[in-house]
DNA sequence: AATGGAATGGTCAAAGATGGTCTATATTTT
DNA sequence: AAAATATAGACCATCTTTGACCATTCCATT
């Protein structure tokens, strides 16, 4: 398995148990995996980005850490709100993958929806011969008419 | 007997033993057989296409890999071959509209699925300044991009 | 206080590890 | 011979890992 994903994983884990927020030394991680420091940069700058739903707060000298914090939304009104406004008018393919993965993690979606938004926003379902920020436009159109069906959805299941 | 067919069933029987999913390594695989790295996408585009009933995913970079999924032979994944060759290179909304609700209607997909697939091919969601025969062939992208989620939706449901 | 070293974490670019695409050439089939 | 299919290889794209160098903070010593 890849070093970064078994990073990525080993601070999930600890996420777990702490629930919303933990801290690490990342010259202490980075021994851990016998590996370049930089490298622990790398795997929260991929996989923990806010995009991801998690924030991260550091600090350098002596007694320094690294914070990771969980972002909460008290509702599923609140997270589906934050991504609409997210998305905005335009989105990349990645930072939409990002934003539809964080909705199955957050048990918003159900493995094929996620995996059917995943498709509509990918690069290969919008690959054809117009300027990159018209297709960024469209996914952001795509993207949050999806969103309203999901947000319709959890309406009805709490009335 | 030819290279590329000897790349086909060792692919083929690999599947057999794995059920229904198998994952490579193109460098692997391809000094295996002492060949060029491009004969594997060659034969992958040539007899492992999701006409054929297989869809890839892959990955580049260290840890990369080739994923190989087959699709069952039982009645959902015949009518998706159907709606895929029905929706060509491109369908209207109204049509689209029609082929997803057919979908759900034959018990394919759930409501919100059919929801979201509706929301990726409205008209609404592709309004943008192109000309009519261009969102076409992006929403028969879009839906075919979709379509070959639910072919393998087994997948998704271990995931 | 001022200073300098130790202890941290951050950045960025290069190298490494894979897979993808495109095209010219060879081989097989028709 | 022509057309279709198969192979190889050069070049490209993407993801990962490392390392050199930089920035910040703390603390002990002046």
């Amino acid at each position: 398995m890849r070093l970064s994903d078994a990073i990525e994983q080993f601070i999930k884990a600890m996420l777990a148990e702490d629930e919303q927020e933990i801290e690490l030394k990342r010259n202490e991680l980075a021994e851990y995996f016998n590996c370049a420091p930089s490298q622990i940069n790398y795997v929260l700058a991929t996989r923990f980005t806010p995009d991801h739903g998690y924030i991260i707060e550091s600090r350098r000298g002596g007694g320094g850490y690294i914070r990771i914090f969980r972002m909460e939304q008290d509702t599923s009104e609140q997270l589906l709100h934050y991504l609409n406004e997210r998305v905005g008018d335009s989105i990349g393919a990645l930072e939409a993958s990002h934003l539809v993965l964080q909705l199955k993690e957050r048990g918003l979606t159900e493995p094929l929806e996620s995996a059917l938004m995943q498709a509509a926003v990918s690069s290969q379902a919008l690959s054809l011969p117009i300027p990159t920020t018209m297709k960024d436009a469209l996914r952001a159109r795509i993207l949050k008419t999806m969103l309203l069906e999901i947000a319709r959805k959890s309406k009805c299941e709490r009335a």
